[in-house]
DNA sequence: ATGTATATTCGGAAAATATCGAATATGTCA
DNA sequence: TGACATATTCGATATTTTCCGAATATACAT
């Protein structure tokens, strides 16, 4: 069953070239939009073969999503078997993005600390401000999300 | 002059640390917070020395993060040489992954159009709702520095 | 126009990465 | 424990990316 349509094979490559850029690679972003797509979590073979690639990249793609926190993976009682589902805490995604902002600012800080030309400190404040901004921004972005979900 | 100091090396090396994983060249990078430490616009031959890299890659780099608005060229009147510097409107960045998460959710969108499957679709749309929101919070934020910044 | 200083592109070498099939490890059941 | 099913890792290969120095192009000044 389920050989990729058409229309689906384009949006599989849509979502990839999306992603490529930021440094996913390119079997694990395939693998994303392919998750999007499955109603139901699939096993490593039936990625192998809908993909057409190996299993060892499927599972290697997979557990890259799965740290990217981009998908979850459903062990199966009494079964060897792992079953990958895209995540549905899509926020968490974000989260991630979150991460970074936040590593640079903090970097950022410590680089003006560590800087002994005024302006340079300044700058390196001012852009570790915008990023604190901006992850402010989004986790008020997600716990509103959150309370619309839950109320 | 400008032999860059220790600590100068440690932070350079920090910044690249946090945007390798997302896509960006090392040279690039690096470079990157070379400039974010710069008082003043640096031009190739400098950014050759200081960075021990060849001027070819120096020049490749300086493009690439002019393309993704993290640095900005001055051309020098009367002479052919191109200072570099940071760019000062940091917000740019920002709005570069913002044009991620609007791509994205109207890929989310168009596939929701053309998928069959109930589940599916409400999926695809809830992950754009998450985009959507997250790039409306965004620049409801840079709205908010930019007012604080002129007023 | 020509010469000079500089940036950019080119071609090849080196390094990193992705991918595969085979080998190995691991979990499950009897 | 042994047998089986499945995931993971390993080693080799192919591909891609990065980097350099040399060659070329470009802008400016005389």
């Amino acid at each position: 069953m389920s050989i990729i349509e058409e229309q689906q094979q384009h949006f599989i490559d849509d979502i990839a070239r999306l992603f490529v850029p930021w440094g996913v690679p390119l079997t694990a972003a395939r693998l994303y939009g392919y998750l999007m797509l499955m109603p139901d979590a699939v096993d490593l073979d039936r990625i192998s073969d809908d993909l057409e690639i190996s299993k060892s990249s499927a599972s290697v793609a997979a557990r890259l999503l799965e740290q990217y926190t981009l998908a979850r993976r459903r062990s199966i009682r009494g079964t060897k078997r792992i079953l990958y589902e895209v995540s549905e805490n899509y926020e968490e995604m974000l989260g991630q993005q979150n991460r970074l902002l936040e590593a640079l600012a903090n970097q950022l800080l410590k680089g003006a600390e560590t800087s002994r030309s005024e302006k340079i400190q300044q700058r390196l404040r001012d852009m570790a401000e915008v990023n604190f901004a901006a992850r402010d921004a989004m986790n008020e972005m997600l716990r509103g999300l959150g309370a619309k979900r839950s109320g």
